[in-house]
DNA sequence: GCTTTTCATGTTAACGATTTCATTCTGTGA
DNA sequence: TCACAGAATGAAATCGTTAACATGAAAAGC
């Protein structure tokens, strides 16, 4: 039962059938009842395939994430669905596990498929962005690419770094470790470097033994303080992230230290496990639900007007503290 | 550049192109070579819509899940889309924040736009399921559906329920406490009644006071135990899944109790944050990856073979013993 | 040497919508 | 009454593939 059928059914042409469904022409109420009247009858459905052949898009759009079993991922996944999904597209969720390889194998694909545009939170990203050289609206979330006129959404990474270590500095702490991804992602390298200006603005010398380079991994965490305990001093710890925070209070609590009586511990991103660990780990939030919902928002515009610039946003984040801190 | 342009360039007709494309016939090996130094020098790439619109079907499969951002769904959803895409599928991700309404859309969605089968995780599941009477493969993960001849893939509920009860029985536990979904879900019912075939074979009395029917809802856990706190006397806890058992190991600790000495905990999944919870949670452990990793294979083999009956399996699943029990 | 297979390829009609252009009909002003 | 504008509708081309059928040449069987 395809548009034909409507229309036999109703007494017009296919034509009058899709002007009524698109409302892309003027037709007669009474033609219009008619033909409302042979599609509730027969249950059609138009077919979305044979339409994407002809508008050349899909009323879809591809999201591609590094890892969705990180829940700041998956956060971001489902406020970017939920906004789609009132505009009544639908989601290609495309996960990376942070490898350029399949990055680029997705972003074929996606184009092949002809979605309407594309949200990128980037494993290597650079590279890969030239794969879709303006074919199609693309918005980058959480990871800047190197690379102009391209729309981006983040959060003042910068900024959260600043006030982890200000916070930190406030509680009375002089020596602050911060443990960091080893990779050069740019939003690590912004917490990282307002954690350096702030050291600085307090006239605390920054020390390179103070900084641990390690994978974004719980395990690789624990080891590290394994490795350096009782032979490197520090009072605070300043963790990229919240899942690195957590790992690092749970093997020093392990360890037989207190905290925060003898070492405070900030985070980042303020995920669920941060609030409900004991103690509470003190972290920098970022807005994360918002980050999708914008990142869904701005990619809908620049569909809807393939000529507006770069949309560039960033989100404040804000510290929330919790037992890990004094 | 379509097909078209790639036969011109090499000197054929877009039949002996599609031919080459997918092995459909036998073609000359001279032509093939020409052909495809065609494909490679004009860097065509097949429009997977037009194809689409011939084949009925769009190398693409949607999956249905409640909570994205629950790291259990998030774990199955990566699994899945890693299995597909060895295949070249991708995959819809609809979230339907448990609510039926936003399923059946999803549901028709996904028809419309030509899926080549659907993987249902479901909020309500039962009447859905008609909506794709035999148009379309489904497989069910996690929780079953009421009706016959579905493919279904789940864990040994049942089994994990009696487990978990035992183990804090054999640790001495006799007011065992249970918190489960208030919702009459399957595997939260399967996990209930191995709870109390467990009691009956070790001949503690089943006290219907000792079962909190809640939201699944860390701070609806809290509440509950705010409220019955000093006047319910328990000295072990079954909680239906790890978030709650967390919620719950997290509330007591506040309240000043002491987990394992006064109150032992069990929870079930297995997820991360109960490995670094502290103490760490005891748990039975599903196999998460591999029941999102069986489902997609399923998947794929009722898409192969459309006559093949529904397929059912239940993966095992086993005790984690941690610090949260003695 | 003639008929019959087999192999390699091409022609053409789908698949199901949208859109350009053409056509018919009604009503208005000269 | 005629010309013309404007509204409502339809016919046919198009989007880029695949598949059923047709064709012609070469190989095989008698």
């Amino acid at each position: 039962m395809g548009i034909k059928d409507v229309a036999r059914l109703a007494g017009v042409s296919p034509t009058t059938v899709s002007r009524v469904l698109n409302n892309s022409a003027k037709v007669h109420p009474d033609t219009r009842e008619a033909v409302l009247r042979a599609i509730k009858e027969s249950g059609y459905r138009p077919n979305q395939i044979a339409r994407s052949l002809r508008l050349r898009r899909f009323r879809s759009i591809g999201l591609i994430v590094p890892d969705i079993s990180n829940e700041f991922f998956a956060t971001i996944a489902q406020a970017i669905e939920d906004e789609l999904q009132k505009e009544g597209y639908n989601l290609f969720l495309c996960n990376t596990g942070e490898d350029r390889q399949r990055e680029r194998k997705y972003i074929k694909a996606l184009l092949d498929k002809f979605v309407d545009g594309i949200i990128f939170v980037s494993a290597g990203f650079d590279e890969s962005l030239d794969l879709f050289q303006d074919e199609i609206p693309v918005v980058a979330v959480d990871r800047k690419p190197n690379m102009e006129g391209v729309s981006f959404i983040d959060s003042a990474n910068y900024e959260g770094g600043y006030l982890a270590t200000k916070h930190l500095i406030s509680n009375g702490c002089r020596r602050i470790l911060m443990i960091r991804d080893e990779r050069e992602v740019r939003p690590m390298k912004a917490r990282f470097e307002g954690y350096k200006q702030c050291l600085k603005d307090y006239n605390i010398e920054y020390d390179e033994e103070l900084v641990a380079w390690v994978p974004v991994d719980r395990t690789a965490v624990r080891e590290y303080l394994l490795k350096v305990n009782g032979l490197l001093e520090f009072d605070g710890i300043f963790a990229g992230n919240d899942v690195m925070a957590i790992s690092a209070a749970h093997t020093l609590l392990k360890l037989g230290y207190q905290v925060p009586e003898q070492i405070q511990i900030v985070g980042f991103d303020n995920i669920t496990e941060g609030a409900y660990f004991v103690p509470g780990i003190t972290t920098i939030a970022q807005q994360t639900e918002a980050l999708g919902r914008r990142s869904a928002q701005v990619l809908l515009e620049l569909i809807k007007d393939p000529e507006r610039g770069p949309i560039i946003e960033e989100l404040p984040v804000a510290l929330i503290k919790r037992g890990s801190t004094r």
